[in-house]
DNA sequence: ATCAGTCAAGAACGATCGTTCCTCAACGGT
DNA sequence: ACCGTTGAGGAACGATCGTTCTTGACTGAT
């Protein structure tokens, strides 16, 4: 009965996280979301309640699905040059979503609950030299995101922004 | 010739620089920055521009008197546990603003410039173990903000926002 | 004492944000 | 073939943002 929707709710969830990973929250307008994710205003109500909940949605996806796999990596590591080395190969883009959670968490405590979770399983994923592995994932984020500036190629041509 | 100015400049930047150490850009309205700082609306237009230009004043203070010290401090350290304690110790609340301008490097040239030059400061201030310092004081934003959820006492009682 | 120049206080503006509403087209079940 | 339901499309709303403007009080130099 109805209409079938026109997309994939997983892939959009994903796309979101994608999107989110790029920018901070408030960063990424809900026109953003609709231009790129191929989906309607309505159906993003409809479907994820809010700008916040395909948020948390796409959190919650990145931390169930990424973080996990990321963790198996890390218990292989041997010492803190090789996991900043893995942590920066691997998937460069989406693997800031979790500094820009992180930069959210004080003022939403269901993000906070995520971030925690996320923490906790790389905690527990490497055991014994505790600090490293948030410190090489944060610290990809300030590294590239410095420098991210001179590449972000076609998106915004000019920078120095009037807002 | 006109009437003296209210307020110590120096000593406004500096606050700036810790309320923007605390939220992201996009956080802090100019309402906050009005209420917390004691200056007018008009005299801080009058003074720095704009909320951007009180920001870029604000890193710049914070790149050129706090990232020396803490590179001067960096220098003397032999581990990287030492390296972690040591950044953990350190103003825990004014390091943040490293982490939140990297967050907003990608989207403002200006902002990427002074994110690198604390980077580099850094880089020579450690040398042969080159990866740590910014990976301490990036876990500490991590860390820190994750938990920030539950501690931040008196200021917003409820989180889960609306908006 | 006067006057130019700044600060203080707050109203007001246009733009943009997240969200809602309205209308029409597209499909599935009977 | 028809009707109920859903998605697509886009206009519109209230709130809030950064910024500017208006008005009046205060101060230091002439």
């Amino acid at each position: 009965m109805g209409r079938p929707r026109g997309f994939d709710e997983a892939e959009v969830v994903r796309s979101a996280a994608g999107l989110f990973a790029g920018r901070v929250y408030d960063g990424v307008s809900v026109d953003d979301l609709v231009t790129h994710l191929g989906v309607h205003r309505n159906s993003l109500y409809k479907t994820f309640g809010s700008k916040r909940g395909l948020y948390l949605a796409a959190l919650r996806w990145y931390v169930e699905h990424e973080i996990g796999v990321l963790a198996a990596s890390l218990r292989r590591v041997r010492d803190f040059e090789e996991a900043t080395r893995l942590v920066s190969d691997a998937g460069a883009g989406l693997d800031f979503l979790l500094l820009a959670a992180a930069e959210r968490a004080p003022v939403d405590d269901e993000v906070a609950v995520e971030v925690n979770r996320a923490l906790d399983v790389i905690d527990e994923a490497v055991g014994t030299f505790t600090a490293v592995p948030q410190a090489t994932a944060a610290l990809l984020g300030v590294r590239l995101r410095a420098k991210a500036g001179a590449d972000r190629a076609g998106a915004s041509p000019g920078s120095s922004p009037t807002r």
